[in-house]
DNA sequence: GGCTAATCGAGACGGTACGTCCTGTCTTTGC
DNA sequence: GCAAAGACAGGACGTACCGTCTCGATTAGCC
């Protein structure tokens, strides 16, 4: 997220700041990303232009700290994923949960949006990683690396790989539309990835 | 690819549709899908704008039909994946030519903003999913079908979704940028999505 | 009026013609001039657009046409200005009929619109004053050397420049819309023009 | 000259009008007024065309103030018609320093794109006459006032109609090419206009 | 009465301009 | 002394017409 190296950031606008998320988030929500606009977001936020392109650099930059912040108040601590002893109910109920976020539609459009930024804009695309991805993905590694202590798990296999079997094509399933997502879809995947396509 | 319906196709020009695909796919190429522009692709074509907007509804429309034509010409008949009795020698060669192609800058421009566009524009989504990537998909399906008659993957799983197992994570890779792809890498998933996680 | 030196006017249809003429005096009244299109034309009167190119050379020589084959039916043979021996009282009368003529909207926009096409327009405008504007003035013409004849107007005036005493300022008050016109004003006209501002 | 009525005209740009009036009068002096669009202006004023559209709201429009304001600056005050005791030879020097200005290419374009406008556009046409027109007839009125003071105009004449006598019949020689302008012409005029067409 | 050539309706084409919208910068003003 | 308001140069949008150009399908009128 590409700062304005200038502008002193302590004589900041909090009341601004919240004004231009909340405006930016309702408009993708309301018109989408592409109608969006940053002289409809200050108008909106009833804020000067200038406000905006005086702390960040691009619509997909105000959008992206705005769903920052919207996580950071919602989902907020990324608590850990439950270690019943069960890896696969586990994982199966995480993955649950993932597919009823990914069908609300609060975060739909604003997540499709920085998705589809990030595709084509690299450096955006790595920050939506780093700050909102990879910190999801680092429970499921730390659950696969207790896993791996309890014996479920094969002592060899990477941990950071193998949640990719099961997450990975949730992903795409609901990023590129190519198949609808189920509770049992998942499930599946779950059973598939930990026992593997061979006959035993 | 939502076609217009009125306009009559027999009337047409072949000349202007071949110089518009041409345009749009150097385009893209050279300035990024955000900055090519309808204006930019007529002036480079040749053609008038009204010409681009008599055939295609948008931009994404444009190009996605020009990529589909491209793809029809090169990798035209999409082959079979090859079949030496060895599964997992299959899958990893596939996968590391879909390496090798994901890395081509030829593809990879265009490829990345129809991708993105699609995550956000389901109708264009679909499409592009029906047309180009379900085709390819398909070939994996086979393979793993035959891969079942010979007993090399057990018989219950389902075939489309098995798939997913080692090219979702691919995928997501390299439109996410989450971390890089590599040979080693789509090795590693066949091995993990054929036998597993667990251990046996 | 350029007319087009090829096409043989002997195939020409009579009633595309018609139809021309109609459609274009009647969108010329409905949108006014610069919203009438060679196009709406077309469109209206059931015909190709070449078949317009083909025998006009612009939306103004059509409409000229248009005009002069109006002007043909109705006005028609342009009969001469009554002679009852009282000169002023004849003016008055064909002046009070302009009047009238220049107050009905069945001629005010196309008439407008030519008279203006032929302001900016100097070949359009000379086929206009010789087409239509001409035979008129020819007409005070002859009734002010009739006049002579009686002793009623001074021998050494040139009728032709002596009409436009009385013509002139009828017209450029209805053309520039300069003042409002009327039976008493142009009945000035007459009394001023036929004895003069200074006392006798 | 309908203005719109949002935007600050404290705010506005001087140098961006001075460029656009320069812009609209060279433009129409050069390829005629038809040929002249408001891309052109803006291109050849080297400003945004939305800053035209933002304080005029026609081509017209900014013709009519570039035109007013080349006037303002030019003839500026509009002094009177001289008064040397001899009516006919004052309307005389005045008519024919009128023919001049006719014939003056630097403001005939313009003029005659104005005039014509304002014979289809009633709005602009009042606009055209009372900014205009009106100031320089007022002389007129003026000099027959003095002359019927003087006794060389019968009192009962309206100095307003009066006037058109010899004003109107060179307007309309003008505007519609009925026929050419000279000085021999206007003078007569003046004599007609002064001594009427009966024998005295 | 049939042939053939021009005209017809239709409308795609390369273009130009329209008037609107938005970008990112710069300036003014009111709180 | 900021920050809202918004004017500015620039440029793309999608639309409307321009005048030219094919297309078949009539429709003459000369053989």
């Amino acid at each position: 997220m590409v700062k304005k190296p200038a502008s002193d950031p302590t004589r900041r606008s909090e009341k601004s700041r919240r004004a231009i998320y909340d405006a930016a988030l309702a408009l993708v929500g309301e018109v989408g990303y592409p109608k969006t606009t940053i002289e409809g977001i200050a108008a909106r936020a009833g804020v000067g232009k200038q406000t905006i392109y005086r702390w960040w650099s691009s619509k997909a930059d105000v959008l992206l700290e705005a769903f920052l912040d919207l996580s950071g108040q919602t989902g907020g601590e990324t608590y850990a994923i439950p270690d019943t002893g069960d890896l696969a109910a586990d994982l199966k109920a995480v993955l649950r949960a993932t597919v009823d976020e990914l069908n609300d539609p609060r975060f739909e459009r604003p997540s499709r949006a920085l998705a589809a930024e990030g595709v084509v804009n690299e450096a955006l695309g790595r920050e939506f990683v780093t700050k909102l991805l990879d910190p999801s993905l680092r429970l499921y590694v730390e659950r696969l690396r207790a896993a791996q202590a309890a014996g479920d798990v094969r002592p060899e296999v990477d941990p950071r790989i193998a949640l990719e079997l099961f997450v990975s094509p949730l992903a795409q399933r609901w990023l590129q539309h190519t198949a609808p997502i189920s509770y049992e879809y998942t499930d599946t995947l779950v059973d598939y990835a930990l026992h593997g396509l061979a006959p035993r």
